[in-house]
DNA sequence: CTTTCTGCAAACGATTTGCAGCAGC
DNA sequence: GCTGCTGCAAATCGTTTGCAGAAAG
């Protein structure tokens, strides 16, 4: 799912509009978030990215977020879960299984998408809030906890 | 957002189920549960019940969770949300506040809910999940942080 | 060189839990 | 009276942070 066709350029220039470097480090959680395709835990970016430590993938993440390169998904289990930002991955809807807590991605359709704007505007206008964005979670089974 | 006509009935009835007993402390988070009409933070919930130990609040939800009468939902801030099962609420969808963090209840349209429904069912093909629900929040800013 | 990163280990803070006494049935 | 529930305080565990040395530009 890499939609972004300079990916690391791009990152690269977030970081730096924050005076921040683009390290091997870093290109390495980028590379990571990138490859998984979901969203996924810390330690599951620790065991794709050997001799990384724990404390620097929670700073390098945090890093990430502020410069609006990844983000970090709302998990059911204990772990949190991150994903690179939309603008980086494109727009898309998670599926979350209930038994072993696994999120995977899932496009979304127009159709679906321009049912969801119109509740956000109708939502917003009962209740005044201004809506910016909506997550949209199908929860269910996986293939394996079936 | 009183749905359910006997819910203090159907929640004791839940938790005989699990030879649990419906006591004081559980009846009282629950009506505070039920009162917010919205998903509520431990620390909320704490000060809407004087004289609760935190301790027994966490263990009271745990149990509640456990029978099916209240659910965690995910919360963007430190603490988690807790809300009653939507059996006992209602089917709802949440505004969440990006600056607070506070989460407010709002009813879907039938409009949308068929929607999310068509997306699920393309989506659990798709991808051979089971969709047993779904999770359709919108994220902006509250009356009070605009 | 100078400034930012990284690793380590200690600190934090939300949530959980062992144990002894209290309440529900 | 039993059995389960509650309070207290201590333990857990994911996440954050201070500090000194390493790497980026």
């Amino acid at each position: 799912m890499t939609v972004h066709p300079d990916m690391h350029g791009e990152v690269a220039g977030r970081l730096a509009a924050l005076e921040q470097r683009y390290t091997t480090t870093r290109r390495a959680v980028v590379e990571t978030l990138s490859r998984a395709g979901r969203p996924v835990t810390i330690p599951e970016i620790l065991s794709s990215t050997p001799l990384l430590p724990q404390s620097s993938a929670y700073r390098t993440l945090a890093v990430l977020i502020e410069a609006g390169v990844a983000r970090r998904v709302t998990g059911d289990g204990d772990h949190g879960r991150f994903e690179l930002a939309e603008e980086l991955s494109g727009h898309h809807h998670h599926l979350v299984c209930e038994v072993c807590g696994t999120v995977d991605d899932v496009p979304p359709s127009t159709r679906l998408e321009r049912a969801l704007d119109e509740a956000a505007r109708a939502a917003a206008e009962d209740q005044g809030y201004t809506v910016t964005g909506h997550r949209f979670d199908l929860v269910g089974r996986c293939p394996t906890c079936r």
